[in-house]
DNA sequence: TGCTCCATGTAACACGTTACATGATTGC
DNA sequence: GCAATCATGTAACGTGTTACATGGAGCA
């Protein structure tokens, strides 16, 4: 149960509707733990009969349906309780790995077109990443413990995407040179 | 619908029992696609209810309930119509990353002992595949094209074990400045 | 006899995904 | 007036996890 936790933790750092959260998520923890507004709802709905967190009304809501979350003592005691706790390390979960084992074993399929897209993709990824970087941390000493925390978790993002930028291209590399075998006319 | 496609390459390899298959799951797709036994029999029982593969019981089998599972035409067909097809590349989903942002906004936890757990699974994992890589794969020439591709996939493990590894340290190096700031006597 | 390993499964539940529904507000 | 965006939800389904059940084989 780690999605409550995150959101947990997100509306700590700052009370936000569901509909905020959501959004939040796309750009913050959803790197690490996405999650789509449904689940979100859910989760909050549950948090809310569990006396972790409470809704209100927020000043700016109007005549919209709009709710404002925030953390119960309770809330905060369990992300506490469960951030200590131990759990087993992020494991690798690759359907393009099983794609390339299939491919091994058929030898009849092409799945170059479908790598380069992604080394285009994790090249975008990384390039929003090391944005992120240079405009929130422009220098590792003076920053707070807080800052110093944040700026490890989005390294963490940038190895993974110039992990999979270089064996991206490596991979495409073998493709091709296994599709051409002695290209020279 | 990833995990039936798992089955079917690892079946291709290999016509298997589902015991089998869960134990070689453990120690090679399992390493990209992680699946317990339970889930893989039920996996079985859909597609061969689906076509795609049949079983029979060998001659191995003796008393036992023991039963051999091999992909039929069908099941090949999928499996290539699946590999070619567009999919978004992985995503990290690490569940640490959470708890540091929790650590970021309570900063009444103490993180050290789990991240130091984590280091030292993160270097067993690493010596394990660069074992796996010493044996299977010492040369990189004159290697057939189903070796080479599946000593790439063995590649990415490595590189994101090692890439797990260096953050790790370095973010245990920045929790234990935390902790102990201006520390000279 | 009792233990571990082989081998297959059922059941219940937790989590994640997809599709759809509803209605108010904002901007063109 | 219409489309996009804000905002919250229901329902159905697919996938993953956990606990439990069953029974044979091999061994001390």
């Amino acid at each position: 149960m780690s999605l409550a936790h995150a959101v947990l933790t997100s509306l700590l750092e700052k009370p936000s509707s569901g509909y905020d959260l959501a959004r939040r998520f796309d750009k913050s923890i959803g790197y690490f733990w996405h999650a789509t507004h449904q689940q979100i709802y859910r989760e909050l709905a549950r948090m809310e009969r569990a006396g972790w967190i409470e809704s209100s009304i927020p000043a700016d809501a109007g005549k919209t349906r709009k709710k404002e979350y925030r953390v119960l003592p309770a809330g905060r005691t369990e992300l506490a309780r469960w951030a200590v706790q131990s759990a087993p390390p992020a494991e690798l979960r690759d359907e393009f790995m099983v794609k390339l084992r299939a491919d091994a074993v058929l030898s009849e399929v092409d799945l170059r077109p479908e790598l380069a897209r992604h080394l285009a993709l994790h090249q975008e990824k990384l390039a929003h990443y090391l944005a992120i970087e240079a405009r929130d941390f422009p220098t590792t000493r003076t920053l707070s413990r807080h800052a110093r925390i944040q700026h490890m978790i989005l390294k963490k993002g940038i190895l993974f995407e110039q992990g999979s930028v270089a064996w991206t291209q490596e991979m495409l590399c073998l493709l091709e040179q296994l599709a051409a075998p002695a290209a020279h006319p």
